[in-house]
RNA sequence: GGUGCGUUCCUCUAACGGUUAGGAGAUCGGUUUCUCAAUCCGACAAUGGCAGUUCGAUUCUGCUACGCACUACCA
């Protein structure tokens, strides 16, 4: 049993996709769980759709949700290099094996002159069937070719299909996949132009030359993985070809289709691991670490998108994850993506946080000026009160400002159910009740205010609703005398009375 | 158009020939409370269709419908 040898192998071409981080994270746990290598493959043999600072994007989405890579880009490694542009003189070898063999061709064809066969021909496919009428070394009179290379013609080197030839590819997670060679055309392999190799033929060379045990990757490869094994075959690796798992897709949402960057901004949510200035295009997308996602909350979410280890457990830890994954039990289809579960997954990891780590984060978000002890402790004690009902840290300010800083205005809607006629008055008696308490405690105020409601045949809620409204300047928050007790009898009574004269 | 893959509640999914088809999110309702939330409780709601195999099909087979992917000198 060779060792388990997986890869991610992405495109520096922008941002990394949040389907293309649940690759790498099936990937990550499939190795993991199988105890062996994950390596980071750079895929860059399109210098024309290269976009800098992609690569360092990508290396640090994977850092933040903890997927960790043991080979490639960023690690090195003894089968280095791992970015593809660095691997010229490697693909050609093969290239010309498989030209030698009369496994491929030279194609001179233009891009203007495959247009105009594709507008001209319904269905026109580069293959067994047209290859006789295009201009290549198959059809080229000898002297005419040799002429042509001598002129540094720019040309292609096609992979010679056999025609009607039936291919099974097994993927682990669908089983046999068989489809006739007929329907594959000649894809190009290499460009003299450049000297970079296309995906397919770069693909294979590094699996095999890195010793990849498995393929993971998205569904849209399935197509072309026939065209992969016919190339192991041809190049004599078929023994230690790697076996395939092709992915389901993420589903938009609304609607049909793979999600997609719109997506994101249409319905306001986002798409990428960290966010992104697209240095080429100008724009901007927000990533879910700049959303106040934990790592561990998205890993969790994205994990459970196409995969299910049966059982109702629905919160799992990175390593439980590894201990639980197996290929088998990834779905077939396709899944929308649910953003509200999302949410919820962060809510739940907040939740499992102490008050005290959730304080830390809330002060790191949101600095003081005060960095006192006895602050740090009443932010943690604030914290507590009011984190079940947040999903985010950056929501918790929002809850939590009027345990800092007084009102400066009262809101208009509450004011209007909240604050009537007498409300003044009963405010000024209130001050005067709190100016006799002592002990500013919960349970003492809490008492104390409850009796003298009680024995003045007070409406509870018509004093505490207004007592709210003139402490925290609107309907919500904690306990009253939560509220009260820890922001101090003083500012309690200087908030009642700045109220009574504000509020009209 | 061609080829391939897929199809269980609104969404993610469980049940790998025998269950009242389960859980979670969302939604709705209730509980609670001085408020907003949260909590807790409850409700809601699905095997795309048609055949076949079988004592019995969500599960196996075929057809059909629908969806998706691919169909570049992009990955």
């Amino acid at each position: 049993m060779t060792k388990v040898r997986v890869r991610f192998a992405p495109s520096p071409t922008g941002a990394l996709h949040i389907g293309g981080v649940r690759t790498a994270l099936y990937n990550y746990l499939f190795a993991k769980k199988c105890g062996g290598d994950m390596l980071l493959r750079i895929e860059d043999t399109d210098s024309a759709r290269f976009v800098p600072g992609a690569e360092a994007y990508i290396i640090e989405s994977l850092n933040w949700l903890g997927i960790k890579i043991d080979e490639g880009v960023g690690v090195g490694g003894s089968h280095a290099p791992y970015r593809q542009s660095e691997r010229k003189e490697i693909y050609l070898q093969y290239v010309n094996q498989l030209l030698d063999g009369g496994l491929a061709y030279k194609a001179f064809d233009t891009p203007e002159q495959l247009e105009v066969k594709r507008t001209e021909i319904k269905n026109f496919q580069y293959d067994a069937s047209t290859r006789g009428q295009m201009i290549n070394s198959l059809t080229l009179p000898k002297k005419e070719l040799e002429k042509r290379i001598a002129d540094g013609e720019p040309f292609v080197v096609r992979i010679k299909i056999e025609p009607d030839e039936d291919i099974t590819v097994h993927d682990l997670i669908r089983g046999d996949v068989t489809i006739n060679s007929s329907i594959v055309d000649d894809k190009v392999l290499y460009k003299s132009s450049d000297g970079l190799p296309t995906y397919h033929m770069a693909n294979i060379v590094d699996d095999h030359l890195m010793e990849i045990s498995h393929v993971i990757r998205g569904e849209e490869w399935l197509p072309s993985a026939p065209l992969h094994v016919l190339l192991y075959k041809y190049l004599g690796w078929e023994n230690s070809m790697p076996q395939f798992a092709h992915l389901p897709l993420l589903l938009k949402p609304e609607g049909n289709g793979k999600l997609s960057k719109r997506d994101g901004d249409k319905l306001g949510f986002p798409v990428f691991p960290l966010d992104w200035n697209d240095p080429k295009s100008g724009e901007k997308s927000s990533g879910y670490r700049e959303a106040g996602y934990f790592p561990e909350a998205v890993v969790n979410f994205l994990a459970l998108l196409g995969w299910h280890p049966g059982g109702e457990q629905e919160l799992f830890s990175l390593q439980e994850l590894i201990d639980s994954f197996s290929l088998d039990r990834v779905s077939k289809s396709g899944a929308k993506f649910d953003y509200e579960k999302a949410k919820w997954f962060n809510h739940k990891y907040l939740q499992a946080k102490t008050n005290e780590e959730v304080a830390a984060l809330f002060l790191n978000e949101h600095p003081f000026t005060d960095n006192s002890q006895a602050f740090i402790a009443k932010v943690v004690t604030v914290v507590g009160m009011v984190k079940e009902r947040v999903n985010f840290v950056s929501e918790l300010w929002e809850q939590t400002s009027f345990f800092f800083e007084a009102p400066t205005t009262y809101d208009e809607k509450t004011v209007k159910k909240r604050w009537k006629e007498d409300s003044p008055a009963l405010m000024q008696e209130l001050i005067t009740v709190l100016e006799g308490i002592e002990d500013f405690s919960v349970s003492n105020s809490e008492e104390v205010v409850m009796n003298w409601i009680t024995q003045k045949e007070y409406n509870t809620g018509a004093v505490m609703n207004a007592f709210r409204l003139a402490v925290v300047g609107e309907g919500k928050g904690p306990h009253m005398f939560d509220i009260t007790s820890l922001i101090g009898k003083e500012e309690t009574i200087t908030r009642l009375k700045r109220a009574i004269e504000t509020i009209k």
